[in-house]
DNA sequence: GGTCATTAGTTGATGCGTCAACTCACAACG
DNA sequence: CGTTGTGAGTTGACGCATCAACTAATGACC
């Protein structure tokens, strides 16, 4: 007895939908064609640099940039390689690795930032009135809480 | 001369930006292990079996499910191969490709719905009030305008 | 009506994400 | 202290998306 989607919850839906199968292409795009980054790589990127030390255990910077574990240890592999990032084990506990943003790393991210926050800016925060602004952190954080409950907001 | 975001322009972007990474995971998850299917190839067997004819067009395809032509071409050579749609060059326009729906393809559309609506549901629908849907659907849509000018809603 | 341009769709190479299996380090318990 | 268990991270295989290059069909223009 399965109870389907009204009318108007239908349309709501098919516009999240839309908005999840398209907004991370044009981000991806403008950071890929600019500063030869991923989304996700700058996420990465920007998570380590705002930590003290500029450094952040795996896990933590998983959360941070909400991805997976698996995920986030093959992106900073290659970080790694291009020489943006470094790992190392943590003396206290061997089994936790470190992350750290190299200065190479952070060129590539304030290099980047201006640009990827202008496209932020104008497919989203500037296409909505502050109200509307609030009203999406609180649907998101909803959804969210859901999706993911045990991460705070 | 960046203009940066606020603190809750940036908290805002961030609970998007967490749920565009999470949500198609846990809607993607749901229906390949229930039903074999991808959320993407789900719209594309949804968006056959409401066309009249169980026919429709690639690109118009392409565009209810928000993906781009390359992308769906691939998808449907691969439910073809699964036998689950066909594809027929249209009489009137060679260059037209018309992908139709079959039976089993409606068939395993009609298993999958069930539990994927439930999902939705779940996740998204009743978790809001029906204002937050209505100022949802406002927001996406708004942002899908700027993303992709040349759409309908 | 022959050439050129445009439109619709397909294809193959490449790169990323996911899943499951694995390693290694620490903790707990006897 | 050994043995078993759990937590953190890594790895490799596989599948899918993307991009650019391509084919084929139609339309336009002289």
């Amino acid at each position: 007895m399965t109870k389907w989607l009204e009318q108007d919850e239908l349309a709501a839906w098919m516009s999240l939908a839309g908005l999840m199968f398209k907004l991370p292409g044009v981000l991806d795009y403008q950071l890929q064609r600019d500063s030869g980054l991923t989304h996700f790589e700058y996420l990465v990127l920007a998570g380590l640099s705002e930590s003290p030390g500029r450094s952040r255990r795996m896990s933590d910077l998983a959360g941070f940039a909400n991805g997976s574990l698996s995920r986030l240890s093959h992106v900073v592999k290659r970080l790694e390689q291009r020489g943006f990032v470094e790992r190392s084990p943590a003396p206290e506990d061997g089994r936790i690795t470190v992350a750290t943003i190299t200065d190479a790393g952070y060129e590539i991210l304030v290099a980047a930032a201006p640009g990827h926050v202008a496209t932020v800016r104008e497919y989203v925060i500037d296409t909505l009135t502050p109200e509307q602004l609030a009203q999406l952190k609180a649907i998101a954080d909803q959804i969210l809480g859901k999706v993911d409950p045990g991460k705070p907001c």
